[in-house]
DNA sequence: ATGTAGCACTCTAAGTGGTAGAGTGCTAAT
DNA sequence: ATTAGCACTCTACCACTTAGAGTGCTACAT
């Protein structure tokens, strides 16, 4: 038999094991693996080998005399280093391009269908987060008078979305003072994040110490009000259904958990959030995650843009049991096609 | 014994029957029956009386020597003839009011908590249907020139709700032409419903026929863009986590159509059109749904009302066998309570 | 040293048989 | 009309057995 680097033949038999595993759902034995291999390597060996890998705490046994599964940390050290992008076939392309393109300009559409392109594509489910709104640059901003103690305010970004809000005001404004607040706004603004304006403006009221003062003063308070500038938090679910074909929610209470880990919105908002703030793919397997809701489940997310800045994420749950490399590159051609279809929207 | 009449006593068994189904989820025999009669009328009896009642194919047998569970026909005539209505004690009132009026101007929340409520106090999944635009009444519009091609329209609704779409057309508008657009649009369909509008200027096209005609033209150009008036047909979904607990789902198979059902929208979304078209509570049991993703299951909907004119629905969905009564006295009051929220809000 | 065959051992999953108990329908008595 | 009694049926559960998959260890081959 051929002498080969102990180190590397490790590698390669855990990520013979994970694949197994991943492609089976059972846990895979010796022989298997040898299989795997054409017998090139016995199951005698493969069976130290395993028991090295044991050791490292990469892979585990249910019981006695039952095969091997990765653990969290097999499943890491797989992703970290065994990984190999995967492809995606012109069909499953244009599957998604069918989805995500063909959606007509109704966001909400497009988000929905941008799930449940992930989950039909990777069997898991599919999450999208709303563009964030923080993210996205001024253009536009108009106020109306409603009546009089209430303002519309109509925000309008660089890449087409819209926001509105409608405020309650204990100071009344003339007609005149908000034409006059709103062409300063605008002449101001141009080119802001909206999540950087209040800062903006703030700086702009430090510097400019005189007649200005009241004025500017006026246009903050206006901007101020709660929830102009927050996006409606709103995460988009699909495959809930199918992912419980998965063997391992053949237990019901496995399935509660899952679903419950589906519903802690808050927990998935923080986790996109923060994923958002870096580039590509982040992955977050079983006990990796903080939130103890999701700690029996993989996440995997990736960030989306719109001309060139990040504005929002989208995500694949499911078992720690997945196909990472397909979960992968799904995201970032989702992602990216995302973004896409987003920026023809503006 | 006393004498009692024949058809009365076969009413009071059928429910005593359904009520404990729903209660234990057991097919309920003649023993406990009589149990929860104290023994006034023996085991005996009630076999005879459960015979005629499996004849009329309201209830029915899993198999020999099991006891009795009711049938979709059963659970309809319970639900026609003996239902009564359930009050809400303080407690449940308190917390549903803490979800509903304690959660901020956000509409995104408000709706999500409501359904929450309604998952939270029936055990079954909670359904909230956003508020329908065209069921709304013209308050406001204003049109603004962005780029050459693109026009931002904003409309106001009596109730608050307010509406934007930005829109391209290929006829050029001057800011003059915009804000006389915008000036005749605001006299004249204050007061109409956003469904209404579209057939009230084509009345109003066909009327005057003189130099205003162009004028009216452009005017319905611009309002004829698709998507102007439509609502973002969203669904706020809770408690699928918790519906797992009901016994009907430990075959993961049924939790899966359970889940299928759920995610299938449309159909969900035109059983809630339809239904809020007519005052108070629907119910569909079963087989009762056309929908073949819901035949399994029973959908409770209920209108909700801002200002009088029923604008949405919310809904429960949950295995055939649920508390029908409870379900009931809760989407009303929850309804009654969206509605006052909202109301607040616009 | 490294790899392999053989073997005893362990554990699960699946199948079998037997029993208790819940529930029924029918009949005869009140 | 109602009910007590009884034979019958079916399930759920338990104990038991067995086949098979998989392991770890040891001794042997390279």
């Amino acid at each position: 038999m051929k002498h080969v680097d102990m180190e590397s033949r490790r590698k390669t038999i855990l990520g013979a094991i994970v694949e197994s595993y991943v492609d089976t759902a059972t846990p895979v034995g010796s022989r298997a693996i040898s299989q795997r291999f054409r017998y090139t390597i016995s199951p005698a060996t493969i069976r130290n080998v395993m028991a090295d890998l044991e050791e490292m705490e990469l892979i585990m046994q249910p019981h006695t005399s039952a095969g091997r599964v990765p653990t969290d940390k097999g499943y890491r050290f797989y992703v970290d280093s065994l990984l190999e992008p995967k492809h995606l076939t012109k069909e499953e392309e244009s599957i998604i391009n069918k989805l995500i393109h063909h959606s007509g300009n109704d966001i909400e559409y497009i988000m929905q269908n941008a799930s449940k392109a992930i989950s039909i594509m990777t069997n898991v489910v599919g999450i999208v987060l709303t563009p964030r709104l923080k993210r996205s640059i001024f253009k536009h901003i108009e106020l109306f008078y409603i009546d009089d103690s209430k303002i519309l305010a109509v925000i309008i970004t660089t890449s087409g979305f819209v926001k509105n809000s409608i405020m309650d005001l204990e100071e009344h404004f003339t007609k005149q003072e908000l034409t006059r607040i709103t062409e300063f706004l605008n002449s101001e603004l141009e080119g802001v994040f909206l999540g950087d304006i209040k800062s903006y403006l703030t700086r702009k009221l430090l510097e400019e110490r005189d007649s200005f003062y009241t004025f500017l003063k006026q246009a903050m308070d206006i901007l101020s009000i709660p929830g102009l500038f927050k996006t409606d938090d709103h995460l988009y679910f699909e495959g809930a259904a199918c992912i419980m074909a998965h063997p391992e929610f053949t237990d019901v209470k496995k399935a509660r958990l899952f679903l419950g880990a589906c519903e802690d919105k808050k927990g998935l908002l923080n986790l996109l959030n923060e994923d958002m703030e870096f580039e590509g793919i982040k992955i977050h397997i079983g006990k990796e995650n903080i939130n103890s809701e999701i700690r029996d489940f993989s996440v995997v997310t990736c960030n989306y843009k719109v001309n060139d800045t990040i504005i929002g994420a989208i995500a694949a749950i499911g078992p720690t049991r997945m196909e990472y490399g397909k979960v992968m590159s799904v995201l970032k051609y989702i992602s990216h096609e995302l973004g896409k279809e987003l920026e023809n929207l503006g």
